[in-house]
DNA sequence: GTTCCGCATGAATCGATAG
DNA sequence: ACTATCGATTCATGCGGAA
């Protein structure tokens, strides 16, 4: 990836990414994670994709992507299908049955239930408190790391878990993150348990500076558990940078594309002031002398 | 409906659910609830729909369905694809875009989140622990009566609802289901908030006598919301009689079809051990002499 | 009458083995 | 080669029995 002038961190790139990715070199990351523009958003940049143009507008795109990746890698798309007439659109489900001919394999789909959805109400709906998080692959085998991403099962959360102090919860998190120390199943044994196909995670609301599409949590838990550290994470829909604040966090490298130089100016806001979590721990503990192990 | 020959408090009939609903008169029925047999489930009973031929075998049946429903109905369908060769089949998306081309309407596709969902692990997912509740209508405008299905909010559960004994809860239920007193809404006031389309529920799994497909919740939900007393339900596969459970809790009137006789029995046998909520509450109270209200 | 522990039980999925 | 069956894996829940 020299050839991208790829940092030690990742790389930024403003523009169409549909352009700007057919100069990345093939078959060279290993996970893509977006949350693009969904049909009528964002009109001011993107213009505002039409419902029905949707599926023509996004396959070039995925044909690029599904060049750009690895054979092991994977391709994470959250989406979710508006409310057009009272019903909800299809294209989505068309957008799904398009990617496979082109070669995608839809492997699973992960839902994203967000704890504190926007509130409202209507006459015949509630409040949407989901999206989908769709999980292709290249190939029937690719790469999965799923010790990184254990929860304390039911039973320890609402024992033990109750018990120790959130100073504990943030130095084991980093050890785990940073690939020190024993695997989580060795470590904590049978009070560790994998998790599910469904993401429990609210959606941030208090950040005026950005409107970010998805939690940092989501990149992070779909980076940990389909990367290693220093792999190659790409978001050809940056927007304000969620996705390559993951990585750095994470100590992997980032591609980020955004086609609006607004976006791009806060993304490198948000990343000029962000550090990996192992060293924030360590910033932490020179703060405060008083932790004891 | 009284050439159904439905009683006080409704029908199962015993046959193939394509043929027995041509019997029943157009416009009908205020809500479809049902669980059908899911591809290569079942073997047994419906012989094991291959996923390929899903949607051709499903159709004639949801063209009945559209026929029975009244205009103001609804139609909830709760189904989930299975993984074919590492990955999930299209089987569902098919139908959706299918059931449309039909007249139906994809109003919304609500959650059903299974907290104790079937165990494993496997190399290249977790697991599976959500179904679709598809919601269907023929028309934009529909019957919903969302003060019926309020839940109250995080506060008061955590710290008044722990304080009521089963009783107090049971009665206040009842209370509400059976329209007695006031509205919740009104009843609890600030304290009720309207659910999201996402849907927190266990499997049933403990009971012996029976493997019901979901939990009494699952319909019960889909009933308050859909219908009001004395509607009419329909469940084209009834399998072990969940539906008319709850319709017979919920005082709605049910038409059950299975093409099973060994499910109609189980279905018969637990109907027969059924009674309104606030006929139960009746029984406890006549138990219980010690509350006060 | 409580609370706590042990146990059976699922609309599952994969990989290996057998026809 | 391609399909059918089987064992191993794994965890929240609700029941019954025990302290």
């Amino acid at each position: 990836m020299d050839q991208l002038d790829l940092n030690r961190r990742g790389s930024i790139l403003l523009g169409d990414c549909e352009v700007l990715l057919a100069t990345l070199p093939p078959a060279s990351v290993d996970l893509i994670v977006t949350s693009p523009p969904y049909a009528d958003q964002r009109k001011h940049t993107y213009g505002g994709i039409a419902p029905d143009q949707y599926v023509d507008w996004f396959l070039p795109i995925s044909a690029e992507l599904y060049r750009v990746l690895k054979p092991s890698g994977s391709f994470i798309l959250n989406i979710k299908e508006r409310v057009v007439d009272g019903e909800r659109h299809t294209y989505i489900l068309e957008l799904i049955l398009a990617l496979r001919k082109q070669g995608w394999r839809w492997t699973e789909e992960y839902i994203w239930h967000k704890k504190n959805c926007y509130p409202g109400k209507w006459p015949n709906r509630f409040r949407d408190a989901w999206e989908r998080c769709l999980h292709f692959t290249k190939e029937k085998q690719f790469a999965m790391y799923q010790d990184e991403v254990m929860v304390p099962t039911g039973d320890w959360a609402t024992t033990r878990l109750s018990n120790l102090s959130e100073t504990d919860k943030v130095r084991d998190n980093s050890r785990v993150q940073s690939g020190f120390g024993k695997k989580i199943s060795n470590w904590i044994g049978r009070d560790m348990a994998y998790p599910t196909n469904v993401l429990h995670m609210a959606t941030e609301c208090g950040n005026k500076q950005h409107s970010a599409a998805f939690p940092v949590e989501l990149p992070s838990w779909f980076i940990k558990l389909f990367t290693q550290p220093d792999d190659i994470v790409l978001d050809p829909f940056l927007g304000s940078g969620t996705t390559a604040v993951a990585c750095v966090e994470l100590c992997r490298r980032y591609i980020g594309i955004d086609i609006s130089p607004e976006f791009i100016k806060i993304a490198e806001d948000r990343l000029s002031a962000c550090y990996p979590k192992p060293l924030q721990l360590f910033i932490a503990e020179e703060t405060n002398g008083t932790y004891n192990s």
